[in-house]
DNA sequence: CTGTTAGCGCATTCAA
DNA sequence: TTGAATGCGCTAACAG
């Protein structure tokens, strides 16, 4: 706001009537008649008449703008999934101001606020790896704003979500291996406590059951702190052919570190090892043609999540149950180049 | 704003003191005593008072927010751009309002208008491809709202800028495959008339000419529709080892659409050829490690970008000169499998 | 159909 | 150090 700009005042002057009939005007209202209407926004143009919508929306208490929060915007699950909100927003009328906590509590906490500073008529957002309790949620809970949580499970019950389905994508992910010809497939999981990997894991057992192929505790890679781990990961890897033809990847921390292991020892992941991995993981450091999948699964998540929300923002009179959506995952699949 | 939320009239009246009191109080102003600071901040936090920055900013005619457009979000490039310029203007305690252009001149229009609307500081942006005049700049020059166009050139001068130095990458591409022993050395360039390309093919020259290999016009492939030139590309590429042992890619355009082309016919890019990128065009899909470096690039932009932007803010009475800033470009380089 | 009046929530000038 | 008064630019209720 360096050079005053133009009012409705300015306008009003201008053609000698008042500021309220030149507002109704440029808010299309019928209460004004065709030929005023058009004289006003004539000048309008002229003068080069932009409005301020900060003093609108001070005035009719909406902002028309939707918060996100995600740990990384470069991460291109997330970056995928902020297009897909800002497509459905912008769509609806909607801006988007969107924030990165960098997996980090204490600007997940300073970016709710302001955000809540901002008024924004909903948030959506997906927590950092910090975040354990939702005490900095409370406020847009007691303001009554609609919030919806993504990708990212929380244990707390009482918002939205939108989330994947991890049994069946575990499910699936190791049938698929299995109609491959796998019959040795090793799961990367993640730490044993977290519903996900639980769930994977869950999914992952029954496709062996169901192939009755017997599942064996030693193909499961539970990590957590990474560099160790993948460095376990990649030594059974090593010992391929005769451990493992499939993984099934459900925590990419693991394999990312796995990777770099392998790189600085000169072998790549073996090109007739099968792998599954999920669509919002950056599981494309060890699978290539995995890009478009997660950018089709972000955006999808994102659009969903969108739509979710504004519906939300429309019935804000209407007390409503909290929702959740859960959809069938996008697999990463790379297939072995030798047919076994 | 759904459920009414605290105002400083609330806490006044709760402390039986002024308004304007609290608001300096609140605004951390000398002019307040210590302890009704203290009392006025503890009954703050005790009604959980949020300030309403849309006031603010209306009262103070200053927003700290800097508008973003890009054409595509989900682009690697630009979402590393985006994180960039996010946490410079985090730590500058400004916002950003995110928005892409979808390369759409039309959308493009209505996003400048959208973020003159809601006042923004400055803009950053990077023009859609559609853009060839810059018509809908003219408001945010006339309102002396800083703005900076990356990444892509722009004609018109007068726009502050940040890109990347075309000749000097096109001379390291090239340099680097000479290096590698590579002698038939392909350039995949785009539209003749633009000087982004130009200036690469001159790098290529260049290097060439220092290393006395003669320059044969049918190694250069221009395109600017995307299938066709893809095809040429691809058929050029199937014709190794007669022809080509390393490719300078200049336009993903192209290389993308050739990568689908061969794809189809099952066709890899021959391990043994090697290739080198520009770091800003989305060449991960025909060069595999391409993401952090991509990701480095493009966050660095971003954050010179904003440093650049928040200067002029700062300086926003002074009349400043336009300013360019050229940054070397980070290659993206897939050596060759065997060591020629 | 148009004008008058009031106020959204805050920051700031002027007085006290 | 504090209070009173004013207005940022806009919209909405009410009156005519």
């Amino acid at each position: 706001m360096k050079n005053t700009p133009i009012t409705i005042h300015d306008i009003a002057k201008s053609l000698g009537i008042d500021s309220s009939t030149v507002s109704r005007a440029l808010n299309n209202s019928d209460r004004v008649s065709l030929k005023t209407k058009k004289k006003i926004i004539e000048k309008a143009n002229e003068l080069g008449y932009q409005r301020n919508i900060l003093a609108s929306n001070l005035r009719k208490k909406e902002t028309r703008t939707i918060g996100v929060i995600v740990p990384r915007i470069s991460r291109h699950f997330f970056s995928s999934a902020i297009s897909g909100i800002e497509e459905t927003a912008f769509k609806a009328g909607y801006k988007v101001i969107i924030c990165q906590s960098l997996e980090k509590l204490e600007r997940e906490i300073s970016l709710i606020n302001t955000l809540r500073e901002n008024r924004v008529d909903a948030v959506i957002m997906s927590i950092s790896m910090e975040t354990q309790n939702y005490n900095h949620l409370d406020g847009l809970t007691k303001e009554n704003t609609p919030m919806l949580i993504f990708d990212r499970h929380c244990n707390v019950p009482g918002y939205n979500n939108v989330l994947l389905d991890d049994f069946m994508g575990g499910y699936e992910a190791t049938m698929h291996l299995i109609q491959q010809g796998c019959k040795k497939i090793a799961h990367f999981s993640g730490p044993k406590n977290l519903n996900v990997y639980k769930n994977r894991l869950k999914g992952y057992k029954v496709a062996l059951e169901e192939n009755d192929i017997p599942f064996k505790e030693e193909l499961v890679i539970n990590s957590r702190l990474m560099k160790e781990d993948g460095k376990e990961l990649a030594q059974k890897v090593l010992q391929y052919p005769q451990k493992i033809d499939g993984i099934f990847c459900a925590n990419d921390a693991a394999a990312i570190s796995a990777m770099q292991y392998l790189k600085k020892k000169k072998v790549k992941i073996p090109e007739d090892i099968a792998i599954v991995g999920f669509s919002n993981e950056p599981i494309s450091a060890v699978i290539e043609p995995a890009l478009s999948t997660i950018e089709q699964s972000g955006s999808e998540m994102g659009k969903i999540a969108t739509e979710l929300v504004l519906k939300q923002i429309k019935n804000k009179s209407i007390k409503t149950e909290p929702e959740t959506i859960v959809l069938k995952p996008s697999l990463i699949i790379r297939d072995s180049s030798k047919k076994i």
